[in-house]
DNA sequence: ATCAAAAATGTAAGCGCTTTCAATAACTAT
DNA sequence: ATAGTTATTGAAAGCGCTTACATTTTTGAT
């Protein structure tokens, strides 16, 4: 069933059922009602290809990121996908696993299905190749980059500032009067970086020590916390603190710290990042770095829409974060 | 730049250039070669639409979700979009939030858009507006409903045997001497149906008192969990052991426990459902059922594959779970 | 060199829709 | 009634590609 039989079935020509179709106001009452009760009596679908092929648009944004099942990125990807569908659109979600290379095949099928924009959320720090890459394809759509950086035509970035939201937990640490604090890092990406450079220069503005063990790289994930924290225990490191770059790192470091029969907060103070579901799982409830995952999606959706609208946008937008206390810390 | 533009920089037809891009084996060496040429030297990327209007498929499916920040439907959207990458197919996630009528626009407007397939997971228990729009739809793409039922033409099934997940944790508990055994229940799904048949049967199998409090209606999410413990304790209602639908509801459940000087899993064991992450996050780690997640997904991109080839295909596939003994129980 | 068969290439129709522009129908005021 | 408007409708081109079929070129055996 297409547009002719429609047209055919009804006594009119397919131009008057594409305009019933798309509800132009310039058909009479007494044809629409013809066309519609065509419509409706053979169940016709539209071929939104077909439509897409002379308009040049699908009404369909790709949305790449690391792992959806990473509350992190799932919460994003949702709020995205919210925000657009009430805008009519639809979202082709990718894994790319923070995979440069598939991240650039994965981009590539998404222009070739000629997908109306991009939103690329996380970002691996520096690859000159993927950076490249995203700069061609920006020249055939419009991408936005969340908690990720990358200046050229066409791309814009919405980013939270990581490095404040890390600093404002040494800050609220030291108001504590902890100086030994260790910062677990757990990933190499844009935001992990940041947080590193949050750190960094949150110790050093308050003169706190900042010694070989202070930043500790870590495997993503409960596990991570937890071995990191054996080893600072096993090595006698001298630490009153831990700083997580995500909530689970921060769980599996409470874990261990638990297993050796450590207070907390009262012999180890641990703070965490992200305001996940878990850091109100865990006991005791985990002090944590909001960083307005909601707000940075819901940013990123219109940033895109009024690029397609013709508006005036600013090509990078930032988000404060906020230190949630808990009694974790 | 299109088709066109490249054959005649070329020198050859159109069909070759076509041929050239589909690999066609029937086109000389030399010709290829002219052409890729061209292809590189204009960064040509092929518009997917206008091909998919041809053949008549997008190399898409549509996948829909109640809420990807689920781990649950997190971890199966991820599965099938990467079993499906491998397939070169795109993914169209949509989250549904549970609603049958958002359902059936969102399958609408995929229709439209023509993917090859959907894969529905998870279900309402039983709508039959909803069914009948399913069984419409069905007419014009096969569909996978995972963890869901419906028996009708071109739409098949991938269900984890819930109820017998629950039972054997039933089983369980009565092994190690518990008799008053709550179930925590926390949404009206096909799969939220079908583990409360599981505690029933199992109860009743046993022999086990099955009275008024046994089976909770609790909300979704960790606070659910918490009232319902506080309900139970307040009402002196007399229990040993309880069994929740989801891991996170088992989390709320032990905080509350905990919060009353309970031990776990001296004074109450607790049993989850789903065997996810925050299974293994909480303390203590949670004796759980595991529903194999990532099985049935990659069954449903199986299933979906089998029937693009025209291979014969089960309506109906069943996904054994296992139970996951932790120190919880 | 000659012809049949095989390989390579080209022609053109068509996928189902939107949209411009022309044509017709329906009003309005004389 | 009549011309001038305006509201409706239709004809046809074209979006960028695939593919059946026709045509041309190449190959190989005589």
């Amino acid at each position: 069933m297409n547009i002719y039989n429609v047209a055919s079935e009804a006594g009119v020509s397919i131009a008057t059922v594409s305009r019933v179709l798309n509800n132009s106001p310039q058909v009479s009452e007494k044809t629409r009602k013809k066309v519609t009760d065509v419509l409706e009596k053979y169940h016709y679908t539209p071929n939104a290809i077909a439509r897409g092929l002379v308009v040049n648009s699908m009404k369909t944004i790709g949305v790449l990121t690391i792992d959806i099942r990473d509350l992190y990125y799932a919460t994003v990807a949702y709020t995205i996908e919210q925000d657009l569908s009430k805008l009519g659109y639809n979202v082709m979600l990718c894994n790319t696993g923070g995979d440069a290379q598939e991240k650039i095949n994965y981009m590539k099928r998404l222009a070739e299905k000629k997908v109306d924009g991009l939103i690329l959320v996380g970002s691996v720090f520096k690859d000159q190749k993927l950076d490249t890459a995203i700069s061609q394809i920006a020249k055939q759509m419009p991408i936005v980059m969340v908690n990720g950086l990358l200046e050229a035509e066409n791309i814009y970035s919405i980013i939270c500032d990581d490095s404040y939201g890390i600093s404002m937990g040494v800050a609220y640490l030291h108001n504590k009067g902890h100086r030994d604090i260790v910062y677990l890092q757990d990933a190499e990406t844009y935001s992990a970086q940041s947080k590193v450079h949050g750190f960094k220069t949150g110790m050093l503005k308050r003169e706190l020590p900042l010694k070989a063990h202070s930043i500790l790289k870590v495997e993503k994930g409960i596990n991570g916390g937890s071995i990191a924290v054996k080893q600072l225990v096993e090595s006698d490191y001298n630490f009153s603190a831990i700083i997580a770059g995500e909530d689970i790192t921060a769980v599996g470091a409470i874990k261990a710290l638990k297993a050796l029969h450590k207070g907390i907060p009262d012999d180890v103070a641990v703070i965490g990042f992200n305001n996940s579901i878990i850091a109100q799982c865990c006991d005791p409830d985990l002090t944590t770095v909001d960083n307005k995952m909601e707000m940075t999606a819901t940013g990123a959706v219109r940033i895109l829409n009024d690029v397609f609208k013709g508006r005036n946008v600013p090509s990078k937008t930032v988000i404060t974060p906020d230190l949630v206390i808990r009694t974790s810390s």
